[in-house]
RNA sequence: GCCGAGGUGGCGGAAUGGCAGACGCGUCGGUCUCAAAAACCGAUGAGGGCAACCUCGUGCGGGUUCGACUCCCGCUCUCGGCACCA
């Protein structure tokens, strides 16, 4: 049966364009996003639940009078590409690219997913990589692209640098068990730490995002508020180690210094008898890979330089260390060590045997020795003018003062870094920039994009046809950009060409964009939650400021549906866990996989694949087809519950409507299921109880049809047209308009009062509803069981929640 | 270590101060059948009782409240994120 009817619906859609949005409309928009996918050929029904979910709301929000935008593309750079064509001996990622997307095109129609299709946006397609190309040259125009030197890290499994982002625990975010060495190389950089401090204030705006993300990407972003202060170095005139902290308060108990072993200071401060040492240990430091270097587990080395910085706040002369716990890349490379309010320097106080010298007093403490770093609040000690001051005060009062004598300032540091794009990868988006040896670095003339990748497929670097050019600027002959730019690069903007997707001359059509624009609903995986997320609304941001967009965030909503698992690991076809959408559909049809998804468990929960769960599905859609087309088949029953109670089924309708509604709304589509289950037994119990055909029952019938239409389209499309409402003559089930319901229909006359006795529920009566806690009282009085409870005393107090509850209280 | 989410029947889960376990799976019993499957009907948290009913029950220990799965404090376990960021 559903191999009849889904492949005539999904062709009736198709051919009169359900889903294709109007720019033009007057309706209000809706603009329903999933994230674009990367085309690995495994798709599974872990991947289509989280398309059903999109596919849900933007059914929904149509019957809802909405105009939807509901599009679909391809995150179709990357190495995977690469990867998988080399295994396979030759053959292009592109081929294998487009035999994937091929493949998941045809997968996600056979579930009924309908997307605009005319929309869709593929990332490694020249007519869209021309336009990230266009958004690079905007960005180098607009100073937020550049080239710098610097210490990288270096995946050697995929041969190519990975941004900060793409680094976990300093392994490589693709390969677990491979370490990320550093290198030293020229690479292209985004400045998104000029937009630091606006991605963290406008999370704020975010309150429809899921609170673990927020706080993930504030983390991130790692804002703290402090100071820099210079410390002249002994014996060297005129220089002066600048360092970061957070902790002014504490600058009187600094009683030694570190630099990391990259600061560029290091050879001079140290002397003749120590340089030996020194350079060993900077040498050592260097080689060490970013886990070795940033266990925390490990003991904290260091050497000292030999030479003395001065404190400025008191006169005192102190050693100068260097050690690999200092890290270059943060603050000032430099920190004044206060080893009596830092854990970190602490340890490393104690374990060299340099001096500790507490400044701060935990309130009400004595004066005994430290047995570990104080690092909470506390009043100020030991340190000159500024002794009785609370923490606070005495930090705001100790920048005061070093501003006064200009020896430091107030300081507001990031711990997020600029977003490292160059990739050394083939199967990219080419960086489009020309090194001259007269112009240096010369970009691409806007009209002369695309750069396009060459057909052969080998390292750019390695293929003079496509590196040998002339520069743009002079005419001379010059060398091409060999980098790629980073796939999340491409994925940074495509929500943007989904609002003019065939657009010839420009990235996005302003006008259309700010049309569709903020996306209503997005959804996605949570691990996503930092980096594309962050460089989107990063994007976001920077076209604002260029004057292309309105809006300033672009994801209004933000929804990360959990991941499905089979014998307790994540779905996939590589760990040989995974069902396809095929199997799926194969076995009991679209319908019944997609509601399965649906009912499986709450939707942002990681949920067990279980499949004869499925079969509870098959049982309901059997029965709503029968309650449905076939009533008259199902059998009057001695003794059924609900009586054939007309009144009862109209308020249950009623009921529904409201209780599906809301849940589609907020994406509760389990327990949307959950309730048509239930209307649907309730309709069958009205029937086995005698209950009569009416205009309520074919309410019943047509409400329970367009109710289930969102998430079972196909079934419910075909009942409506054999209800004679709808079919390809008459018009669609998925244009109908939404059920509305009576509030007065949906009340509940009569109301089931609990009679509690000290909290203990006592007895149940069916009592009208609305009563007042005399009529309550006078009823639960009444009750023998209710009077035994109370033991022949009187209530000495009453509660009374209207149509809910009394409590009666000896 | 820090931050965040969570712990409810045999299982997935529902209920966010007011009837714990909706809905479904599974199991058991029944109808139909020569039989089985399917379908349909019924039962199904634990303990006690012939029964009406009673007692206990939402990770553990306290607290607030007439009343706590729900709010507060402490602990514990699981999962996710961050982790020498001065």
């Amino acid at each position: 049966m559903p191999q009849e009817i889904e492949p005539k619906w999904q062709k009736i859609w198709v051919d009169r364009g359900v889903m294709d949005a109007s720019d033009k409309s007057p309706k209000p928009k809706y603009y329903d996003l999933v994230m674009y996918p990367y085309p690995s050929g495994d798709l599974t029904v872990g991947h289509a639940r989280n398309y059903v979910m999109g596919d849900v709301l933007a059914r929904l929000k149509r019957m809802q009078g909405y105009e939807v935008l509901h599009p679909f593309g391809w995150d179709a750079f990357g190495l995977p590409a690469e990867n998988a064509a080399m295994k396979r001996g030759g053959i292009h990622p592109k081929t294998w690219t487009v035999e994937n997307i091929a493949k998941a095109k045809r997968e996600l129609k056979m579930i009924g997913i309908l997307y605009d299709w005319d929309r869709e946006v593929t990332s490694c397609m020249p007519d869209y990589y021309r336009w990230t190309e266009w958004l690079f040259l905007l960005f180098y125009e607009r100073g937020l692209a550049y080239r710098a030197m610097s210490p990288v890290n270096w995946c050697p499994v995929d041969k190519t640098v990975l941004a900060n982002e793409q680094v976990i625990n300093g392994r490589c975010w693709r390969h677990p068990d491979v370490e990320v060495e550093k290198r030293d190389l020229e690479q292209w950089f985004f400045k998104i730490t000029d937009y630091a401090e606006r991605l963290l204030n406008d999370l704020e705006q975010l309150d429809k995002w899921p609170h673990k993300v927020r706080v993930m990407q504030t983390n991130w972003i790692g804002r703290s508020e402090g100071a820099e202060v210079d410390f002249p170095v002994a014996g060297h005139e005129g220089e002066s180690i600048r360092i970061y902290t957070t902790r002014p308060d504490t600058l009187f108990g600094s009683t030694f210094m570190v630099l990391a072993p990259e600061h560029p200071l290091v050879e001079k401060v140290t002397t003749a008898e120590h340089r030996a040492r020194v350079r060993e240990y900077v040498e050592r430091a260097r080689k060490e890979t970013e886990i070795e270097r940033l266990s925390t587990e490990r003991e904290k080395t260091g050497v000292a330089t030999g030479g003395f910085a001065i404190n400025p706040v008191n006169g005192e002369k102190i050693p100068i260390w260097v050690a690999d716990y200092v890290l270059v890349t943060y603050g000032t490379g430099a920190i004044m060590a206060v080893p009596a309010h830092d854990e970190r320097d602490f340890e490393f106080a104690k374990r060299y045997g340099l001096p500790v010298r507490e400044v701060i007093a935990p309130a009400g403490s004595g004066g005994e020795e430290l047995r570990d770093a104080y690092i909470g609040p506390g009043v100020m000690v030991n340190s000159g003018q500024f002794d009785g001051l609370d923490s606070k005060t005495g930090s705001d009062r100790v920048i005061g003062w070093l501003e006064e004598k200009g020896i430091g300032k107030r300081s507001v540091k990031y711990r997020l870094r600029d977003w490292l794009i160059s990739r050394q990868r083939y199967w990219g988006c080419p960086i489009p920039i020309v090194y001259c040896e007269l112009d240096g670095i010369v970009p691409v003339p806007y009209d002369r994009l695309p750069v396009l990748l060459p057909e052969e497929y080998k390292p750019l670097a390695d293929n003079p046809d496509f590196w040998r050019t002339r520069c743009p600027r002079c005419g001379r002959d010059a060398r091409r950009e060999t980098d790629t730019m980073d796939t999340f690069v491409d994925s940074s903007w495509y929500f943007l060409r989904y609002a003019s997707p065939h657009d010839e001359n420009e990235p996005f059509d302003p006008e259309l964009a700010n049309h569709w624009m903020a996306v209503d609903q997005y959804t996605g995986g949570v691990e996503h939650a930092i980096l594309h997320l962050l460089y989107s609304r990063f994007f976001t941001k920077v076209l604002h400021d260029a004057g292309l967009l309105d809006v300033q965030e672009p994801f209004m909503r933000l929804f990360n549906q959990g991941m499905v698992k089979r014998f307790g690991q994540v779905m996939s076809k590589s760990a040989g866990n995974g069902v396809s959408p095929d199997e799926l559909v194969d076995k009991q049809g679209a319908d019944a996989g997609r509601i399965y998804e649906m009912f499986i468990g709450p939707p942002e929960e990681d949920v067990e694949w279980n499949d004869s769960g499925l079969n509870g599905v098959v049982k309901f859609l059997h029965r709503v087809w029968r309650l449905v087309l076939q009533p008259e088949s199902i059998e009057v029953t001695a003794g059924a519950r609900d009586g054939g109670d007309a009144v009862l089924l109209r308020r249950r309708v009623a009921q529904t409507i409201k209780k599906v509604t809301d849940d589609y709304e907020d994406l509760r589509f389990n327990t949307a299921v959950a309730y048509l289950m239930e209307l649907a037994n309730t309709m069958q119990d009205y029937l086995q109880g005698g209950g009569v055909r009416d205009e309520g029952w074919d309410a019943a019938v047509h409400t329970l049809v367009k109710l289930l239409n969102p998430i079972g389209p196909h079934i419910s499309e075909e009942m409506w047209e054999r209800l004679g409402e709808g079919g390809p003559d008459r018009g669609l089930l998925a244009d109908a308009t939404w059920p509305e319901f009576d509030a007065a229909v949906a009340a509940e006359p009569e109301v089931t009062l609990v009679v509690q006795v000290s909290g203990k529920v006592r007895d149940r009566m069916a009592v009208a509803a609305g009563l007042s806690e005399e009529q309550a009282l006078a009823i639960a009085m009444a009750s023998d069981r209710v009077r035994a409870a109370l033991n022949g005393s009187k209530p000495s107090k009453v509660i009374y929640v209207r149509d809910k509850l009394i409590n009666l209280v000896p």
